[in-house]
DNA sequence: CGTCCGGTTGAATGACGTCAAACCAAGTGG
DNA sequence: CCACTTGGTTTGACGTCATTCAACCGGACG
């Protein structure tokens, strides 16, 4: 009767808040002069640690691009997100005694290698250390939950979209182009991502070019109109774009 | 031809270390000791939080069944997630400054409020929590991934046998009987969960029921053979069971 | 040069969604 | 007591969109 007995939703975390990097305020430079940090190089297709393996440490990657992937018993499996700089892997195993997911290097990578005891006693002499690692503990917790909204919730070309959006915030913050980058993942990893077959993600990928919105040409990628794409991933606006 | 190229995964931290309780070593009379907790009601449809309120506080759930859910601007909306007790909530919001979901009483609740500077006091004196927070968080983000796989790998009837396999295990964790049970959610926000429409969660109940599986008598769910359901869940039995 | 891998595209299939009807239990009011 | 509503659940018929299966392309590499 009166205004809508459905809550409308006044307040929206995402997706802006989501598309910071996570350790916003984990100072390596401070880590480093607290605790022995080591530097790591891994080349592309290299593991940076399997499920399974003991946990050890952290890892705050310096540069290149990862994936992170989960995997179970029966031969299923899922990527659950693609690290890239500045960004700490290795959090989801704390407490469980191994790695549980993989991380792979998509390119070569350098990472920073964090030994999880150091981490701790770092973390009891700084206060605020302590306070960053669980700001990004939950912000990781945030931006899984975003994605389990945005693949429950969007058909296959908005998935995509979203997937693209949120690529090029994260390289407009690490300085890169925002408008124009290069997928570093196969359409198969970006497949498992978004929980698609790799045929529907190059179908939606032609579909957007089509549009007018994006320009593909292999892995390289070119966001034509970020305002579109944005409608895309967001909202109605689709079903015309895709016509 | 051999045993794949691909890596087979020797470790599987899923289902069983999923099903366990969330806040393992979180001792609550032990904090209650070193700070000044809330006790309060919550009836069944009302709010424990709400998207956008400022963050003050976590609640541990001490009895009674939540109702977690995600909301964006332009009204898509998901259940993240069926709080019970012995679980925290409002840990997805630290460092956000506000909630950033929804959190719902499905029953008559009675949850234990920890405001948050007193939690983060209380960590500084008692590194054990800190600790234990900390666990709680990974182990959150660990079960979303769980969730993330499984909606993303499974179809309807499996996604379905799954998340029936998940109540029973946290319902014995509990004390409670695994094989018999009440579900406190309706088909919508199962099918919400799930990333699946609210019929096609009554068809997969229905399914289920005519294999010999479960029975179903509206909300009452009472499991014949839990060895099928897991297989159902986890594998390529239901081909077999839902025909 | 042939092979392989990743990507693209088309056509057919099938699983889930959509729409609609009916049912059931629990209220509410006459 | 019955008529009527309301919210949740169930089932059927049908449509749609993603998957499946297949063919083909181009670049990398032995």
């Amino acid at each position: 009767m009166t205004a809508m007995t459905a809550t409308t939703p006044a307040f929206v975390p995402f997706p802006a808040s989501m598309l910071r990097l996570v350790p916003d305020s984990l100072d390596i430079a401070a880590l480093s002069a607290q605790m022995t940090v080591l530097r790591r190089r891994v080349r592309g297709g290299q593991h940076v640690y399997r499920a399974g393996q003991p946990f050890r440490a952290l890892f705050f990657v310096h540069a290149g691009f990862l994936r992170r992937s989960v995997a179970t018993a029966d031969g299923r499996e899922q990527v659950t997100g693609f690290p890239m700089r500045g960004e700490l892997v290795g959090v989801e195993s704390i407490g469980s005694g191994h790695y549980t997911v993989d991380v792979v290097a998509l390119d070569d990578c350098e990472i920073i290698e964090l030994p999880y005891p150091a981490v701790l006693d770092a973390c009891a002499a700084m206060p605020t250390l302590q306070g960053a690692l669980t700001q990004a503990l939950a912000q990781e917790l945030r931006r899984d939950q975003y994605w389990m909204l945005t693949l429950g919730t969007l058909n296959a070309d908005q998935r995509v979209a979203a997937f693209l959006q949120d690529l090029a915030a994260r390289h407009r913050a690490l300085g890169f182009s925002a408008s124009h980058f290069v997928l570093r993942m196969s359409r198969i990893d970006i497949a498992s991502f978004l929980a698609l077959k790799h045929e529907t993600v190059t179908r939606a990928l032609s579909h957007l070019a089509a549009a007018g919105i994006i320009a593909v040409e292999r892995r390289e990628i070119r966001i034509a109109c970020a305002e579109r794409l944005g409608r895309c991933a967001g909202g109605a606006e689709l079903a015309r774009c895709a016509a």
